[in-house]
Formats: C-alpha cells, sequence, structure tokens
DNA sequence: AAGTATCGTTTACAAGCGTAAACTTTAATC
DNA sequence: GATTAAAGTTTACGCTTGTAAACGATACTT
C-alpha cells in the first residue's frame, strides 16, 4: 500500500544543491562547491551548511569514504517537482485548474515532440475526465458561491 | 511599454488571506476573520497581521471607511498563479517542462470542456512551437550535458 | 614527525514567517 | 459624557532560511 510520501520540504537554495546531486548520481561537497560557485556565489561552507541540512531533513544519505562523504539522494526530482506543482493547485479553485494549465502551456516554450505527448497525455485523459469539477474552496475563499450552476461567473462587472 | 511586473513575494499564510480578497472585491478585516476563521483556526490578530503585511508589501490597498478600512487588491489572482507557476518551472532544465505539463495534467481532476480547452490551446502552441528546447541549466545541474545530443538519457543504468 | 590543505561540525546572526498578546484609538451606546 | 465594543497598531517570540566565520579532525607533503 505504498503511500505517497510527501517530502520533507526543500528550500530553494536547497533545491539549488539538490539538483547537482540529481544531475550525477552522487555528490561529494566539493563537486557541488565547484559547480555552483559561479552560479551562486555561494562560499564553501554554504553549501557545506545546505547539505548538512539536508542531511538532517532525510533527504540526502551518506557514505563515508575516507574522510569525505558521498551524498545521494533519497527523493527523485520527480518527487519535489510534484509536490511543488500540487502546492500550486492546492491554493486555487479546482474550477480553475483547467484555466492554469492553459496558461502554463501558453507561458512556456515546448517543442513539437512535447506538445505531441501532451496531446496523447490528453488524450488518455479522457477516459477519466468528468462533466464538471467540483470546486473545493471554503465560502468566501473563490467565486463559486456567489452564483448558481458551478460555472464561474465571467465579468461579474 | 507594459512590464511585465512580478508581484511581491507572498507567503503562505498571507495567500490565505488574499484569496478571501479575490474572491470578494473589497473585504473589511472583519469579513477576512469571519471566513478564515473555522479553516485556519486564527485569531483575529492573526488575520490583523496579515493584512498589514500584505499593505505594507503593496499587494492591498485600502480605502478608508469611517474607523475600518476596506481593502482591495493591487494584483489579481493569476499574476500570483503564474509566478508561483513561473517559480517551479525556473527550477528544473528546460527539457523535461513537456514532460511535467503531462505529469501535471495526469494528476488534476479536469472536466471534459477542461480537456477540449487545452486540447486547442496546444493547437495554437503549434505555431510557435520548436524542433528541440534548449536547456538552460549549467554543466551539473542537469544531465544533458553528460551525452550529446540534447535528448535526455532514458536510462543511464 | 611537523606543517598544511581539506573535510566536516558548531556557532552565528539578521531577515522572514506564523501566530498572537497587548495597547490605542475611535465609533456606537446608555 | 462615560462606557464599551470594534478597528487598527505595536510589540513579541520562536522557528526557518540564507549566508557564513570559526573551529576541529584528518589526510597528504616535505
Amino acid at each position: 500500500m505504498n503511500i505517497k510520501a510527501v517530502p520533507p520540504h526543500i528550500t530553494d537554495a536547497e533545491w539549488e544543491v539538490m539538483r547537482v546531486v540529481w544531475a550525477n548520481k552522487h555528490v561529494t561537497s566539493k563537486e557541488v562547491i565547484l559547480i555552483l560557485e559561479s552560479k551562486m556565489n555561494w562560499k564553501q561552507t554554504t553549501v557545506k551548511t545546505l547539505l548538512g541540512r539536508l542531511v538532517e531533513k532525510g533527504v540526502l544519505d551518506t557514505e563515508q569514504d575516507g574522510r569525505k562523504y558521498i551524498y545521494k539522494t533519497k527523493f527523485e526530482e520527480m518527487v519535489f517537482i510534484k509536490d511543488y506543482a500540487n502546492n500550486l493547485f492546492q491554493r486555487i479553485c479546482k474550477k480553475d485548474i483547467g484555466h492554469v494549465i492553459e496558461d502554463i502551456i501558453k507561458e512556456q516554450t515546448l517543442s513539437f515532440n512535447d506538445i505531441k505527448k501532451i496531446e496523447e497525455t490528453l488524450m488518455n485523459k479522457k477516459e477519466l475526465a468528468i462533466s464538471e469539477v467540483d470546486c473545493q474552496c471554503i465560502s468566501g475563499q473563490c467565486e463559486c458561491s456567489l452564483h448558481q450552476h458551478g460555472e464561474k461567473p465571467k465579468s461579474a462587472g
């Protein structure tokens, strides 16, 4: 019964470090320091602090190798990405999700192949589609309650 | 030359308050307090503090009405949603954006109509599609640099 | 063996955030 | 006009985050 584990929360600075860990199967602090030094302009100890916090939080595992550590992630990047995305969709009225997805598509750069893949995903999604998404906001936190039939008001002028 | 203004950063707690402001054209602190009291279990002053900080940050405008204020937003909800979404896409390799969008679609609940709209958006997007998205990561922060032709490695086993 | 370069660990410290008590002002009521 | 209730303002306080300096332990060098 694989409970979909919500990963620990990581901060922006920690995310930068994690990208290095994800891109390389395993890393040492030195490697992370070198990779991030120009992008982030961090002192060495800053990276070390962040690695330490990530270990504390249970995001990274360490394996000793002489006097140094090899750091490995315990969570795939996608877990954090999904968490971040879910976080966004939890802040909005469920009825608006489709609209937000449209907006994302308009905003981001996509290749022909990306589009093809998304189209396929959408085709499959039709099987699971419903006729109307249920707004799950509390009254007063979205506009749905202000009118009858679930549709959001277009121009409440 | 409408510069796309990045809105001030608002915190999670502030976002809860903003949802009330967005849902109602304008609100008083009392209204916000009433609307959020059961969901958030906040004391009255907590809401007042948050409203105060939002005004400080320039997210809300006030208009005095006797001894009380009428609060109005200076930014539409969509501005913050877009900002949040962009924030996500800035943390990942550009080549993965399509994949993440697919994932979002799989994960979220959508109506037939949502799907239809997204399909239309995708159709239009084809005009702007490119043959290959350029990874904009620095070397060491994504896997693209580990091989030749832009395609991400499937299973680097 | 002594010196030095490298790792990791501890401590630091200001700003931001969640959450609220205490205080002040002002409008409404008796 | 004095009292009270309702708004806003000030102060608070512990935790998190970004960013590091200082310190201690250890491995390589001479």
